[in-house]
DNA sequence: TCAATTATGGACCGTTTGGTTCAAAACATA
DNA sequence: TATGTTTTGAACCAAACGGTCCATAATTGA
């Protein structure tokens, strides 16, 4: 074991917690009254431990990212058809529209919403999520274009881009009040031209 | 002329530079001082005026929604075909990834992702601004189903909804970092499945 | 010119902000 | 048990927050 007084707290789970905490918030509406009484810290572990809000809401994007990529990754392997993950990813990002809690959104995409591109390290991460997620529906979209389901020739870059529009601007569009069958009806209309 | 001290500013201009700051800055973001700053007003007279931060957000809100109205409706009537105005205006909102300023997105997507559905009010705001943006692409969407330019079975609700998804979730990618001629391509490939 | 009325600027308010400091606590090692 | 090392909780900080108050200024109508 290490030498000096053990932490009270584990570095994981903290870090889930403060995550959640500046997804549904955001950097701005979060306080440090808030992440203290949602990670059960003392500031001065906090500080100690992450060194601040500033850097603890970085290592918060990072792990967003880390998580979410695998958590997709590890759905994927679960399909056959890279369409049918597409669209299972689409459908269940719909699922906050009725949820009793408040839709939350992606967390790297209220990010880059709240920051624009004012922050060039916060914008750093952003980009990392977003290539991060276009990563895996080029993975998927390949999955299609070996069983046939796709053209050949589609350049997948390009759509896994379209994606991530459409996703994101659902994900936004829940946030305003937008009803779960409007988002499916918008997804079925949106798969049509990934062929 | 009205009884007492005259005003010093022009309300619709003193609405027009606040509107501007809670759209750069989002609500969190923006502060009393920028707000008096921004607009030149004493803390006073914005008070006596707009009522507070809070009441002088939601009059920013309708304020952008009701410009936004009137130069997209301004706009259309110049496009004999829907199709090529609702290209126009995707396209149009791309021009910010080149901007020497950062990208601002659509004011009332991004007061949807700052408050989810958390203020009733500001959801109204928001509900409003989506279905009035909306009526706009389906007015638009119409004059394309008249020229026979789309399918006239086509649900124009479901169309606008998918319009707006594309739309908002460019611009909030091109605030992630997207490049102008990559979301030209995936504005492309959006509008194959209208038709 | 003198009220009545409205707008303005500045002083002031308590609260909350993110951040620092430091003594006490809890461990490992010797 | 004594020492070195690290974590923790509380006290403390200046600055910024949104908001209120009020004396003064600028106007109209009598």
């Amino acid at each position: 074991m290490s030498i000096g007084r053990p932490q009270e707290f584990n570095y994981d789970e903290v870090l889930d917690r403060a995550t959640e905490t500046f997804w549904i918030l955001g950097y701005d509406g979060t306080s440090m009254v808030d992440l203290l009484s949602k990670t059960g810290l003392s500031k001065s572990s906090l500080y100690q431990t992450f060194g601040g809000k500033a850097e603890l809401f970085q290592k918060c994007l990072e792990n967003y990212t880390r998580f979410m990529s695998k958590s997709l990754l590890n759905e994927l392997k679960k399909y056959e058809s890279g369409k049918d993950f597409i669209e299972y990813v689409l459908i269940s990002s719909t699922k906050e529209a009725n949820s009793k809690t408040k839709p939350r959104g992606c967390f790297i995409m209220n990010t880059a919403t709240e920051f624009s591109k004012r922050d060039s390290a916060i914008l750093g991460y952003v980009e990392n999520g977003i290539s991060e997620f276009r990563r895996i529906f080029i993975l998927a979209l390949a999955k299609s274009q070996m069983n046939g389901e796709i053209d050949k020739h589609l350049d997948l870059e390009e759509v896994s881009f379209y994606i991530i529009s459409v996703m994101t601007g659902l994900r936004t569009l829940i946030k305003g009040g937008m009803k779960e069958a409007e988002a499916l009806t918008t997804i079925k209309l949106a798969m049509t031209c990934i062929k």
